[in-house]
DNA sequence: TTTATCACTATACTTCAGTATAGCGCTATA
DNA sequence: TATAGCGCTATACTGAAGTATAGTGATAAA
C-alpha cells in the first residue's frame, strides 16, 4: 500500500503545480486544435476556421488572442488591400510538440479501446 | 507560406480528432491533479485531497467517479468498520503517464520562463 | 446590383464547471 | 459527553466557457 513514503507530498506538489500551469494556458475546447492546425503551416483566419469543424468565429478570434498573449502564436498583419492576416507558430508555441504529439497517441489508442469493446461505447 | 500542400486537411483533422478526445477525458481543472497523486501510490478520499490544494470534497468525489467511468482509477472498498475506501491507477490510467510527464516538463521550464520575465509576468 | 469573402466585433443567451456550506451515519479518541 | 475523522451527498449559487445570430466596411466576382 505504501511505496516509498517519503516526501511524497511534496513530490506529489512539484508535479501538480507545473501540470496545473499547463493545463490552464491549453484549457478549453479549442485551443491544442488550434495549435494543430498551425503546426500544418501558417494559416489565415478562415483557413483555421475550416480546419475545426464546428469553431465559431466568436471562439476562434477569443482564443487566438489568448493564444498570442501567451505567445505561442504570432499574428503578422501585411497590408494588402483589404488586409491579410495570418497566424503561424512561435518557437515557444513548437515547444508544446511534445505534449501534443504524447496527447494525440494517447487519444488514438483510446479511441480504439472504446470502439472495440461496445459495453463502455455506449456512454459516448 | 505553403509547406507541402498535400492531405493537410485530412492530417489535421487526424490530429485534432484523437486530442480532443484526450482533452475531454482530462477536461477541468483537477483531473490531472488526482492521476498524479495517484501516481505516487494508492490512496484513500481525504488522503488524496491532501494532495491537492482548494479541491472541495464534491470536486473530488465527482471527479474520481468520472475517472472511475472511464476506468483510469479503480476504487476498492474494504469492509473494515468503518469502511476503507482506497483508489489507485489502473494499468489504463498508467498509459497516461508519457502524456502527464510532457505537460510536467512543459509547465515546469514554462514557469521559469514567466518567472524570468517580470513583463509578462505581471499579467499572472 | 446582389452576393460572397475577409477578419472580425457585439449582443444575448445557455450550460456546466467549480465554489460554498451544511449534513449524513459511523467510530475512535479526549 | 463532545469533538474530530471518514467518505461521502444535497442544495444552492456564481462565473466562465461556449453557442447563436447578426452585423461591420472594404473589395472582388457573378
Amino acid at each position: 500500500m505504501a511505496i516509498k513514503e517519503g516526501r511524497t507530498q511534496e513530490r506529489c506538489t512539484g508535479m501538480i503545480l507545473p501540470v496545473s500551469d499547463a493545463i490552464q494556458i491549453l484549457s478549453g475546447k479549442w485551443k491544442l486544435p488550434i495549435l494543430i492546425s498551425l503546426q500544418f503551416g501558417n494559416k489565415r483566419f478562415s483557413e483555421i476556421a475550416k480546419n475545426i469543424p464546428k469553431i465559431t468565429d466568436r471562439m476562434l478570434s477569443k482564443e487566438l488572442r489568448e493564444l498570442e498573449m501567451n505567445q505561442l502564436i504570432k499574428r503578422t498583419v501585411y497590408d494588402t488591400v483589404p488586409v491579410t492576416v495570418e497566424y503561424s507558430m512561435t518557437e515557444y508555441g513548437e515547444s508544446l510538440d511534445p505534449v501534443i504529439l504524447e496527447l494525440a497517441k494517447w487519444g488514438r489508442q483510446h479511441r480504439k479501446r472504446i470502439m472495440s469493446k461496445d459495453r463502455s461505447a455506449a456512454k459516448y
